[in-house]
DNA sequence: AATATTTTTTAGACTAATCTAAATTTTATA
DNA sequence: TATAAAATTTAGATTAGTCTAAAAAATATT
């Protein structure tokens, strides 16, 4: 049985290691985590006795088999409590992750089966991520960011790199969420601004922007 | 801002003031809690420096009002969480109490508000306790034990007193819940028992099982 | 009322998770 | 490759919540 505050590492590392290759850093946890890093040490240490993670002195850790399933579980209820706020409790897209972290440590392998049964089998939460099912299985979209998006080609937003609440509430003022299509008209060479079509209306955005949207060709 | 433990603490006085009157004693507390009674005392002295409780020394404890806010609140979550794993994710009555122990401390008042829009306002929770509004008010029946209903005067079961997942379950076994109408047929002065009438069967109740059944005449 | 019993509190210790400051190791740079 | 900088670990302290054992107070009993 997990602790808050080792279910809360699991996580950090398991999302620090889908972007990273190889293991993860100390540091790194640290800034996630919201601690020193003497801290997340002692932490990797009681981590590795429970063969949750392979640390070795100075070299980081990586998740066993074990830490990933683990992991697994907790995402798994953080995307289907995100999708049951959104989808039954009038909460935007924006508002959700803060609350879900909380939920995602209720214990009760029940309550996790009958949401799951109750939203019907999300494949995916409000921010496009894939929903891990009973057997900690999900499949991702074959997706790529808005700047690679070639012209002209038409794209549907699938999901967001930066789930922060401040870029979030951007895209809503823009209209652009999950399952707006899209369509690049115009890459401005000079800054790599673009003008796209987004639903019925034409704007621009900035490159930053368009590094944090994901599209489905 | 209260921890899990100050909010057990507080929830487990609340109740406990409900049933005695006056100050609630520290081994009553220690007992529900499953402390000892030494770190009853410690948690009393903390919760006063807080002005959620008075306390005074070998007297015993009683909530200020901020300390039955606090409770209130807790119970608030503690109910419509209930009745939302009963009415929408196929749990037993008997079932819910103890994931519904850990769902009471989630703190988002806008999760709780809305989850209560969402389940239509319910005035009273699977085992028919009142839940608090968001003004934290409640109203209860006027509710009385079956052992003292008069012979054949019809009541509707309206809650127990007893929530214990053996004591729900033996009702369930007995085809009686929350609305069953219910007519006493004979007491038998010997040893108290009940021969009843609930709903559409006929059985025998002992008087222990009819101190546990709360009716509204 | 004196004594015994029970309840409650105090004192001191323990654990999990954190911190700061110092020491060590790794990585980057000149 | 030697040195500087950055990252990581160790050592020791702190806090919240708990415990045990002993002391003190309240309550019950003779």
């Amino acid at each position: 049985m997990q602790t808050l505050s080792t279910e809360n590492y699991l996580k950090a590392i398991y999302h620090a290691s889908q972007s990273a290759s190889g293991t993860v850093a100390t540091t790194s946890i640290a800034n996630k985590i919201g601690a020193k890093p003497s801290s997340v040490t002692d932490m990797f240490k009681k981590l590795s006795d429970q063969k949750l993670v392979k640390y070795e002195k100075y070299q980081g850790v990586s998740l066993t088999s074990e830490g990933v399933k683990t992991a697994l579980r907790i995402v798994r209820k953080h995307r289907l409590w995100e999708s049951f706020l959104v989808s039954h409790l009038n909460f935007n897209w924006d508002e959700v992750h803060q609350v879900a972290e909380q939920l995602e440590h209720i214990q009760s392998e029940k309550l996790t089966n009958e949401l799951e049964r109750f939203l019907d089998y999300p494949t995916h939460d409000p921010h496009g991520d894939p929903i891990p099912n009973r057997a900690l299985f999900m499949k991702s979209y074959n997706k790529i960011l808005l700047t690679e998006l070639p012209l002209n080609k038409e794209g549907v937003c699938v999901g967001v790199k930066d789930n922060s609440s401040g870029f979030l509430r951007y895209l809503d003022r823009r209209q652009i969420g999950i399952g707006t299509p899209i369509l690049v008209l115009h890459r401005e060479d000079f800054d790599q601004s673009l003008h796209i079509q987004a639903g019925n209306s034409t704007l621009m955005i900035t490159q930053k922007t368009a590094e944090n949207i994901y599209i489905k060709p």
